[in-house]
DNA sequence: TTATGTACGTTACAAGTTGTAACGGTACAA
DNA sequence: TTGTACCGTTACAACTTGTAACGTACATAA
């Protein structure tokens, strides 16, 4: 049996992932687009690709609209705002909802470094914009 | 752009996770103090914590010593790490490996604000330490 | 009008992951 | 010696992910 406690986002495969990096850099596509466009690195047959595609839209991560009989697929969301939901998840999980600790051991871990991060602070305090 | 997807870094399930902040946060325990911990939230058998804290240590994130007839389990890595990690591979993912961009996004996102990051920016610039 | 091709959905299956646990062995205590 | 504490082995069901054959609906050419 299988309990569900707390509901964890969707995942996202390999392949998915390809596919998604596909349709994030370069807008709206095909099916048929799509799998040429990755056919060298990942040959898929077109039912194959169809269906990935269908189950990213299941997952929210792209939508379509109808042109005639073709599906034109386009990203739900930007990247970067994933990326983020992402990492949001992970500091609940890991760091008990503080940012900040994540952050400091980003520097700590190099994944970010000082200039990097105080070139950060500057920019975006200087950033007057819709987000006060 | 191109990307290369390198294979993932196991996941961790739910229950995982609950066994794994429970030993993140009480140091080395033994299976069974860990069943107890959790059998209100999470009523588990014995045999089935012993497959949990198993699969754990072959995932990487506990290692155990034995003491007696009795296994001490404890973390592996401290759980900052794991995380940083975690959001580590997130960058690669869908950031193109830039840290800066995800932190950005996060200020957008208000997963972080300006004054939490100036002060983090202060005070790991101040910090003058092991980590240049 | 019928045959054909296009583009989609349905269904399926294998391999892997995760939660759960029964069972069985071994060593120590009583 | 026998019960018990503690571990590994094995198993299984539900879910995920990659892959694809097959079926269906519709437009267009013949």
């Amino acid at each position: 049996m299988r309990r569900t406690y707390s509901p964890r986002p969707k995942n996202i495969g390999e392949v998915e992932q390809m596919v998604m990096d596909y349709v994030w850099s370069h807008g709206p596509v095909t099916a048929e687009a799509c799998r040429g466009a990755l056919a060298s690195r990942r040959p898929m047959k077109e039912s194959t690709i169809r269906t990935v595609l269908r189950r990213l839209e299941q997952k929210g991560y792209v939508t379509h609209e109808v042109d005639g009989r073709t599906f034109i697929y386009r990203a739900a969301e930007l990247r970067q705002n994933v990326a983020v939901r992402a990492v949001k998840n992970i500091i609940d999980r890991f760091c008990g909802g503080s940012a900040e600790e994540l952050v400091i051991g980003m520097v700590d871990n190099r994944v970010l470094d000082r200039k990097q991060l105080e070139r950060l602070a500057q920019k975006i305090s200087q950033r007057k914009g819709a987000k006060p």
